[in-house]
DNA sequence: CAACATTAGTTGCGAATGCAACCAATGTTG
DNA sequence: CAACATTGGTTGCATTCGCAACTAATGTTG
């Protein structure tokens, strides 16, 4: 017998996709004006800020970040084009290079920082009770158990 | 004085990017695998095959599905020349067209439907008690509200 | 240690996206 | 009704993405 989704579930999943849709939508938009980089490269700046000194794999940023390493690697090209970003050899693994954020890296990160912040908290933290942030974030993680190790 | 958003906005935010981007990823994965078109295609089927005799206007599918004109163009090129839809001269206004959904088309997005919903099942229904269902849906809801008229 | 499989990362190419410019029809307004 | 702005839709161009093929270094296994 088929359970096919009940309308409840595909409401759920419906409303889902489309809130994040236009969240971020918001989000890449309130950057762009500012003329500022896309999410993804503040995604990537901020890994590598949390990792100054050592600084990451590539493939490690790509786990965290959740993008596959066709993308990623030309997104590193980009960041390092524009100075944000470093590649250094990798002594323990010949193939492999480790990434450093930069000076500018850091900056850039930091100043697009409270317009990404601003924005998030306009869509989530203003709209949503603390009781239902709280219960966004236990659904969120039901939902990302069976996917990924871990995040957060 | 700033009110930089608290650590749990900024959880609930991180974790509902990471689901959605994981998820919408799932679903993707699994209509590729079935050897069928991409999700943005049954979107459109699926609300043309709501007007099948009266078709819609371009600009009625893009809000439906939340998609900006230039790319919506396009998409509905893709469809059109694969006969699972077509276009017909406006006479209400000499600029737009009317596209309606195809025997074919309606025949693809039956055979869509299970793959798709099967996966929706799994990601959404199978982990989430119906209370948390509801309580996604009532939270999007919240989330959507100022963005959109309306969205179910 | 030779053969083979795996992994990290890059590159080429076709498809999809975003943006701006554009065309043509429609609305508006003095 | 002439001038102008607006709207629906398409197209060209540059950027990004996805996929597959590739290089090179590492691991594994007999």
């Amino acid at each position: 017998m088929k359970t096919i989704p009940s309308q409840q579930t595909e409401t759920a999943w419906v409303l889902l996709i489309r809130v994040q849709q236009v969240l971020l939508g918001q989000v890449e938009a309130a950057l762009k004006d500012a003329g500022m980089p896309p999410l993804s490269w503040y995604d990537v700046l901020l890994e590598l800020s949390r990792n100054p000194d050592t600084g990451l794999r590539q493939y490690e940023i790509g786990e965290r970040v959740l993008l596959n390493k066709h993308n990623l690697s030309r997104l590193i090209d980009r960041l390092e084009s524009d100075g944000l970003v470093k590649r250094e050899a990798c002594d323990m693994d010949g193939r492999g290079n480790i990434v450093k954020i930069t000076g500018k890296g850091a900056q850039i990160k930091q100043v697009m920082w409270p317009v990404y912040a601003k924005t998030i908290q306009e869509l989530i933290a203003e709209p949503l009770t603390a009781t239902q942030v709280r219960s966004l974030t236990e659904i969120m993680n039901v939902l990302l158990e069976k996917h990924i190790a871990k995040v957060l």
